[in-house]
DNA sequence: GTCTATAGAACGATAGAC
DNA sequence: GTCTATCGTTCTATAGAC
C-alpha cells in the first residue's frame, strides 16, 4: 500500500512495538527483549533512548495522550464558542469525549491498522493499573481534560449536585475504556452481538445510555455513610461471602 | 475482635496473602516469594497445595466468584418467582445485580477489613486482563450469570433489540468494575467527592443512571459498519492523532 | 506435609568496542 | 549511535531431607 513513506526511524519502531507488547502483556508482564524482537532493534539501543523500562512506556504514553488530550480540549472549546454563553446540548458533549478515542480506536483496518487498537488497548489497561506511579502519570495527563469537560458537563445539568455528576462522569469512562481495552473479550462475550471495530455503533449506543442516564434526577442526599445501613430486603441467600475465618495473620 | 475462632490454615493464609498481592501488583507483577512472605509459609508450601503460580490464580479466583454467582443468581430466581410471569422491575433487578459485588466491597472496615476490598480490586484487575487464559478461566465463570441477567432484561426491556441491550450491559459491568477495582484512584481523581467506601452512594447512583440508560429508546440500526463513514461535523481541529513524525530525539 | 537448598531460565540494566 | 557480551538479580519450579 504506502510504499512511498520513509521506513520508520528506529525510536518510532521501539515504540508501536512497546505499545503492542504493553497492551498484550501488561507492563510488568511485558519484557524488553520481546520488544527489541519485535522492533529488530537491540537491547541496548532501547536504554540508550529511553533509559529504562519506566521511561520507554512513559514515552509510549505520552505520544498518545497528548494528542488525545488537545483534540478533546479543541472540541471542548469550540463547542462552547458556539454556544455564546449558554449551555452546550448534552449529545454534543458527550460525542466531543468520545470523538477522540473512538478515532484512535477506529483505525482498525486499512494502513494504520493495528496502531490504533494497541494504543486503544494499552490506555484500557493502564486507567485501571493500580500502580501509584502509574495513576500519578496518568492524572497528570487527565487533569486538565477532565476539569474542562466536567465544567461543561455542570453548566449543561444544573440539576446534578457535584457527586452526582462525578459518580456519573466515572461511570461514563469507564464503560467506555472496559468495551473499548478489551475488544477481542467483547466479542467473544456478546457472542458477536457486539462488534468492538463498529466505532459508530458504540458512539450511538454511548450517547443513548449516558445522555438518558445523566439527564436522570439527582439522588437525594440519604444521610450518607452511615455503616452498614443497606437494607437486607427479603434475604434467602444462606451462602454468605465468606466470613473471616478467613483471615490474614493469626 | 474475634478471639474463639481457631487459627486460619495455611492454605487459607496463602489465598489471602496471593488475593491481596495480585490486587496489588497483577498476576505477571506478582512474584510468589511476596506472597508466601506474607502468608507466613515456605516456598514450597505454595507448590505443594497449588502446584504452580496459574494455579494458585485458579484458587483465588474460584474462592471469590462462586458465592458472587451463587448469590445473584438466588437473587434472581428470587424475583423472578415474586414477578409470577410479570416482568421484573428494573430497579430491582439492577439491585440484584449490584449487591454481591457491593456487598463484598463493602466489607471495608471492621473485621473483615481489606479482605472485600482486595478481592474487588483482583476482579476490577482481571476483567480487563486481555490475557486468553484468564479471559476463559472468567468467561466460564460468568456465563451463567450473564445469561440469567440478560434473559430477565430481555423481559424487562422488550423495546431493546439485542445489540442496544448488550452494549448497555457492557457499559454496567463496565462502569462498576472501573468504580471498584481502583478505589484510591477514584478518591484520588475525583478529589474525595466520590467516596468508594459509600457502597449505599455507589448503588443508588448506579441504578439511577443505568436505569435511566437503559430505559432509553433503542438506536435506529443505521447502516452499520460502513469502514468511515463518521461525519466531521464542523471540524477545526488540526491535529491528527500522531503521525509518524513525533519522535523522540531529533 | 513442611522445610532447606538450589537448579535453570529470564529479567533489567551496563560496560565498552566500534 | 549502534552493537556484543555479560553482570547481578530475581523469578518459577523442583529435588530431597525430615
Amino acid at each position: 500500500m504506502n510504499r512511498a513513506l520513509p521506513p520508520p526511524e528506529s525510536t518510532d519502531r521501539i515504540l508501536d512495538a512497546a505499545e503492542h507488547v504493553f497492551a498484550e502483556r501488561g507492563f510488568a508482564g511485558a519484557s524488553l527483549r520481546e520488544i527489541v524482537g519485535a522492533a529488530g532493534v537491540n537491547l541496548a539501543t532501547v536504554y540508550y533512548h529511553f533509559h529504562s523500562k519506566d521511561g520507554l512506556m512513559a514515552a509510549v504514553l505520552e505520544r498518545r495522550f497528548k494528542p488525545l488530550q488537545d483534540q478533546t480540549l479543541a472540541r471542548l472549546r469550540e463547542l462552547e464558542a458556539g454556544a455564546a454563553g449558554r449551555a452546550v446540548p448534552l449529545a454534543e458533549l458527550l460525542e466531543a469525549m468520545l470523538e477522540p478515542p473512538l478515532r484512535l480506536a477506529g483505525r482498525w483496518d486499512g494502513e494504520g491498522a493495528a496502531e490504533g487498537r494497541d494504543a486503544i488497548r494499552l490506555i484500557g489497561r493502564i486507567v485501571n493499573d493500580p500502580d501509584p506511579k502509574t495513576q500519578r502519570l496518568l492524572q497528570r495527563q487527565q487533569r486538565q481534560v477532565r476539569a474542562a469537560c466536567l465544567a461543561a458537563l455542570r453548566r449543561t445539568l444544573p440539576h446534578l449536585g457535584e457527586p452526582d455528576l462525578q459518580w456519573r462522569f466515572e461511570f461514563f469512562w469507564g464503560a467506555l475504556a472496559f468495551v473499548l481495552c478489551n475488544p477481542a473479550k467483547l466479542e467473544a462475550m456478546t457472542e458477536g452481538v457486539c462488534d468492538p471495530a463498529d466505532t459508530d455503533a458504540l458512539q450511538a449506543q454511548m450517547v443513548t445510555c449516558f445522555a438518558a442516564g445523566w439527564r436522570a434526577p439527582a439522588v437525594r442526599a440519604a444521610g450518607r455513610h452511615r455503616p452498614r445501613p443497606r437494607r437486607d430486603r427479603g434475604r434467602i441467600d444462606p451462602s454468605g461471602v465468606p466470613r473471616a475465618d478467613t483471615r490474614r495473620h493469626p
